[in-house]
DNA sequence: ACCGATTTGGTAGTGACTATCACGATGGTA
DNA sequence: TACCATCGTGATAGTCACTACCAAATCGGT
């Protein structure tokens, strides 16, 4: 658990964080994930194997960082309680795709993209990402259906949630099948609408 | 790939398939998934390891077995066109899950309990279980919106798949809390019933 | 300049999984 | 009964992800 202090230590723990896994990405998108060692990535990255544990746990936590998902419960947890939970739930997604993609960050993009493809085509990474999205979908539920007196609003909560994820990972995967040159709120708006019918797309600010 | 001759080797060979698999999943249940070795499941089931792996490729595999899913796919692809989405595939869910726990199989449902409570609890397992519903998720679409006039009909099917395959996961892993004292069809049904609103629990036969 | 904390590197393991070879048992056939 | 192809099983050696455990280098603040 290091501190941050902000200084010259913590920058340059996090570069070195940030090169290993720009070097992993590359070679697994390269070589492939199960082609591609814990060595072949330190010696990419001029560290040595244990640096990269140290970073990443494990080797799938390369490709997974997934801070994403808190950041989508809060969103929805912030959202006017009024609108219907698809709302909600479609509107926090639209917003994070749209800060994740937008055009101030063109290197982010073609990172996420990259990242999402692994995830998408190595059996291991996709097991794990759908774990991490279930995680995800029980947070939406908890902060959704906190009413004890109606059983019921856990399941239309979740089946509000696994609808619009189902949504949110299908757009994905499009937007990775082509390469990222659509918009990726766009198409998870368009996921949305075609089930819910209206539309659920928000303005992002 | 062993041709069914259905002779004594196949019946050997299904039976120590059988002994290893029940050895395993009583080791995972006793002393833990990671606390258990492969060496520690071949020991116990009396083989080499290299049985082990013959007949189960991965540790995972000695759990998750899953040829389920194929069977409810079909199922789903046999039911009536004109009924609705969700009866449709909910059905089918409740359909097997009482073809898999009815009282003519008691020693199977605690066998599938147990290896219910260990996918539940292992995040390995789960992750895994996770990737395999999701296939079946995918296949149900495939079977279900097969029109290519209509590209909004598989976001429709996908939700609708989604939010029944949410429904029996949550129905699943109540059953298994309550290590398998309730009705697992009934669970399904009430939770498709809490979202769809109607009934949709269709008689088994 | 010094000391505690943090980051990194090395060593030696464990355990899942694979490749390859050899042995014995089974099933059909002469 | 004898023969042979096939199949199930076993043993060996190896790769790779991952984990303690301990030593060295570096940074932050006194």
């Amino acid at each position: 658990m290091p501190e941050q202090h902000s200084t010259l230590r913590a920058r340059r723990r996090a570069q070195t964080r940030r090169t290993i896994q720009g070097h992993a990405i590359r070679l697994f998108s390269e070589r492939g994930y199960d082609a591609t060692t814990m060595n072949d990535v330190a010696d990419a990255a001029g560290v040595s194997p244990m640096t990269v544990y140290r970073h990443f746990p494990t080797k799938e936590d390369l490709v997974l960082v997934d801070e994403h998902g808190r950041l989508i419960a809060e969103r929805i947890a912030a959202s006017p309680a009024g609108l219907p939970l698809a709302r909600r739930i479609g509107g926090a997604l639209v917003d994070a795709a749209t800060a994740l993609t937008g055009d101030d960050m063109a290197a982010d993009r073609q990172f996420l993209l990259a990242r999402l493809q692994l995830m998408i085509s190595t059996p291991a990474l996709r097991a794990r990402h759908l774990d991490n999205q279930y995680a995800l979908q029980q947070a939406i539920i908890g902060a959704l259906a906190n009413d004890p007196a109606d059983p019921d609003a856990a399941f239309r909560a979740q089946a509000a949630a696994s609808a619009c994820l189902a949504a949110l990972h299908t757009a994905m995967v499009r937007w990775a099948e082509d390469d990222g040159r659509t918009d990726l709120p766009a198409l998870i708006g368009r996921a949305l609408a075609a089930v819910f019918g209206d539309d659920v797309v928000s303005p992002a600010r």
